[in-house]
DNA sequence: ACCCCATAAATATATAATATAAATAGGTCA
DNA sequence: TGACCTATTTATATTATATATTTATGGGGT
């Protein structure tokens, strides 16, 4: 049952990650005691509890003794933490997931550029953001990966602006692209999108021009949430 | 030395956590193993791991054989994550980082009251912004804590915007403004920030005038900025 | 000399047996 | 009825031992 990844425990929290946001153990009490699982794993206790801690600093499940392990109320889930996001989206590939975290991305990402524009005499961070670009461009030409591309570009965004927090959403936002598309191929159009769009907000962020940068990503972004609006009216 | 706390393996995770956060073990080699770990803390092996994978989960650390236990580059850690945050805002509770953070709320909170404008028709979601304007009033009056009642306030605004990652950023912009405050006290005034300025957001949500909830978000929290800014360079 | 391969050492990983502590439920006594 | 005690369940904690994995080391073979 538990066979691929590094080690016993980290297969297990995977596993069992997976299953509760999948909503396996949705009632409160219906989660089984560090015995059970260790029995039904056929797996020695320590490694339960290993796993269980893991997945306790995740904010998925939290257990006290006499009571045993209950899953937390999903409000209470790290979101944020890749590892949970991943879980969330290929438990529930839903379109309407992807709507809430284009929403999130609507606020974040122009924010972003406005801090890439105000941070632009860092020209290596600069730089990667047009390497970005150039390797989007090859890939329209074939030559590369149009969806690696495409994600390399909006995180180098994300790190150009001098801020910890936008610069560890990078890996957020790596996760929930690379997911979302795995699951929902039909959107595949919306990765591909259009160089020049990427274009203007590169140069939009290389003149400093704060509030074209934003304005040029709100635009990209309002695209793909009309794709999804699209899909949401009227599924395939 | 450790004492306080629910158990040993929390003890022992919160220890190790803020005493990495705060760069104490920052070469990346000089992390102990778990056998040193063990005799260090006067503790049994198996709380010493539970304690390490729960640093894993958060992204501080990763543990490999033969190689021991290495603290992993602060781009890596999930600064998104309650615990984290707070061990760094209390580890380093520095005006810079404050600023950051601040530069996170400019971008996520407009566009949360954007999203509680459009969802206007859910009552029970904005008449919890509706108590926390109360509570503010109230607390003006010296009748509640302002600051209670300033974070409920921009939590309920979160909460209302029928999105998950929006709603799961309640307890970091919770902890956030709680522990900065806790630390920064010269910023008091900052909280205690014009009842008027938010009874302006409340009433362009309830309005689902999303335009205006935004602009007056941002209004809101650009005064809070300037102060920052006042502060970084001319500190007290 | 150089490269490849076996060997060794260090360290995390995994198991098992056992003991302790905490929290709840249920019963007993005032 | 209400407070207190007791038993039971379950997590928590310790200890000892065995295994697996990775890196380094040294020894042939070319």
């Amino acid at each position: 049952m538990l066979d691929t990844g590094r080690n016993l425990t980290h297969q297990l929290t995977h596993q069992l990650g997976a299953a509760i946001v999948q909503g396996q153990y949705a009632i409160e009490k219906s989660f089984p005691t560090e015995a059970e699982l260790s029995q039904q794993f056929n797996i020695s206790r320590s490694v339960t509890r290993e796993a269980v801690k893991m997945l306790t600093a995740k904010g998925l499940i939290a257990s006290r003794p006499r009571q045993g392990i209950r899953v937390m109320p999903s409000a209470h889930w790290n979101m944020f933490d890749a590892d949970v996001l991943g879980w969330t989206l290929n438990a529930r590939p839903s379109l309407e997931l992807l709507r809430e975290f284009t929403q999130l991305r609507m606020a974040i990402e122009p924010e972003a550029a406005v801090l890439a524009a105000e941070n632009n005499q860092d020209r290596a961070k600069i730089k990667a953001i047009g390497d970005a670009l150039a390797r989007m461009k090859r890939a329209d030409e074939g030559h590369d990966d149009p969806l690696s591309a495409d994600i390399e570009f909006h995180c180098a965004i994300l790190a150009a602006g001098n801020n910890r927090f936008f610069f560890q959403l990078r890996e957020f936002i790596q996760v929930a692209l690379r997911v979302s598309i795995a699951s929902t191929n039909q959107l595949k159009g919306v990765l591909t999108a259009d160089y020049d769009d990427h274009k203007r907000i590169y140069d939009a962020i290389c003149a400093g021009d704060q509030e074209e940068a934003s304005k040029a990503v709100k635009i990209l972004l309002q695209e793909v949430m009309q794709l999804i609006n699209l899909s949401l009216v009227k599924p395939t």
